[in-house]
DNA sequence: TCTGGGGTCCTAGGACCC
DNA sequence: TCTGGGGTCCTAGGACCC
């Protein structure tokens, strides 16, 4: 539920934040934990993690996976207090519906391992909605062909679904109902964007008043942007006007960039592009930047300076930036805010 | 009664290059 | 009646995940 609705509905609610960073630190420290158990530990998200095993049978002197996965749930338990359901299979997409079945609150206890040469019966006791990427749409189109369980695809055979689904998307499907996954677990690593957005207690029509909104929204995600030590290149611009529709502009640049002030001067001409090609009433506006990559180092020899009003960056803008955001880490993210901004995008 | 916020990945089409 | 072909980069939109 919304939480503009939830306040309509219930007025004297007290709202209280999610702790983000909080969160993150937790994770990263299961993180490090489960990185002593395997040798390649991949993050699927703030809370879900992939281990490579194979390879570890001589370490754990042949013991049953199941067996280790204790251990694991043991450990981090033990490191950061917090309880972990563990999924074992042959492949990541059974692994991820093993963990389903591994939570305590189904009465398990905590660790589910399918073993090999069972996928394909695993596999029958799951609807396609449980299987992962078979999201609204295509669990929609799956339905209208009478396919709601993994059973129901089982009984065509795959010219069939070809016809139906398109070749791609049949044998994709075909795979996952015989339980085949061939992705691998790897380690990942940096971001690729970083964005902020937000939905508008009331949808906003005035021009100026979107344009301060969107540089609190840049003011925030540039200020991450620089925490993780990266620049951009691509700034984009999500507008959700109040009928729902969603519209984007982009724009990659040469170089990339850090501050606020460049990457204030792209954002306000992407936003200005899509209020000039339909102006109505916003109930979203967000930023994101992509195409990122280490930031050049400050002290770098530059070629070329640059003044207020281009798309580069001179020295001053990059040390600016940065002293305010040591401003804003001591003294708190509201410590220090852009008065104001001209139309010539000097602060 | 409308539908959060922060991400990833994919596709289609156009520009441009050799 | 014909308008090569392949690769890369970019833009816009959409599906999906937690």
């Amino acid at each position: 539920m919304p939480i503009s609705r939830a306040l309509k509905l219930c007025p004297e609610a007290l709202c209280v934040p999610v702790p983000r960073k909080a969160c993150s630190a937790k994770s990263h420290e299961i993180r490090s934990t489960l990185e002593r158990f395997a040798p390649v530990v991949e993050g699927a998200s703030i809370d879900e993690w992939y281990l490579d095993m194979s390879g570890t049978e001589g370490v754990y002197h042949d013991e049953h996976l199941s067996v280790t996965a204790h251990r694991m749930r043991d450990a981090v338990q033990g490191e950061t207090g917090l309880t972990i359901s563990v999924g074992g299979g042959t492949n990541k997409l059974i692994a991820k519906l093993a963990v389903e079945r591994a939570k305590p609150k189904l009465g398990a206890d905590g660790v589910h391992i399918v073993e090999p040469g069972t996928e394909e019966d695993f596999l029958q006791t799951f609807d396609l909605a449980d299987i992962p990427l078979v999201g609204p749409r295509f669990q929609e189109r799956l339905a209208a062909l009478g396919m709601v369980r993994v059973t129901d695809v089982l009984q065509y055979d795959i010219s069939t679904l070809r016809s139906w689904l398109g070749k791609r998307e049949a044998e994709w499907l075909w795979d996952r109902v015989h339980g085949v996954s061939d992705s691998v677990v790897e380690s990942g690593g940096e971001a690729k964007s970083i964005s902020r957005d937000e939905t508008f207690p009331q949808d906003i029509d005035d021009d100026r008043e979107l344009e301060r909104e969107l540089l609190a929204l840049m003011t925030r995600a540039a200020s991450d942007l620089r925490g993780d030590g990266l620049a951009a290149r691509t700034i984009t611009v999500r507008i959700r006007d109040a009928d729902f529709r969603t519209r984007s502009a982009r724009r990659t640049l040469v170089e990339p960039v850090v501050t606020d002030r460049v990457l204030m001067r792209v954002a306000r001409e992407l936003l200005r592009k899509l209020r000039a090609a339909r102006r109505v009433p916003a109930r979203l506006l967000g930023v994101a930047l992509s195409s990122l990559g280490q930031d050049p180092e400050a002290d770098q020899l530059r070629l070329f300076e640059a003044g207020p009003g281009t798309d580069s960056e001179t020295e001053r803008d990059r040390v600016l930036a940065k002293a305010i955001d040591r401003v804003r880490e001591r003294f708190g993210p509201r410590s220090i805010i852009p008065a104001s901004l001209a139309d010539d995008g000097t602060e």
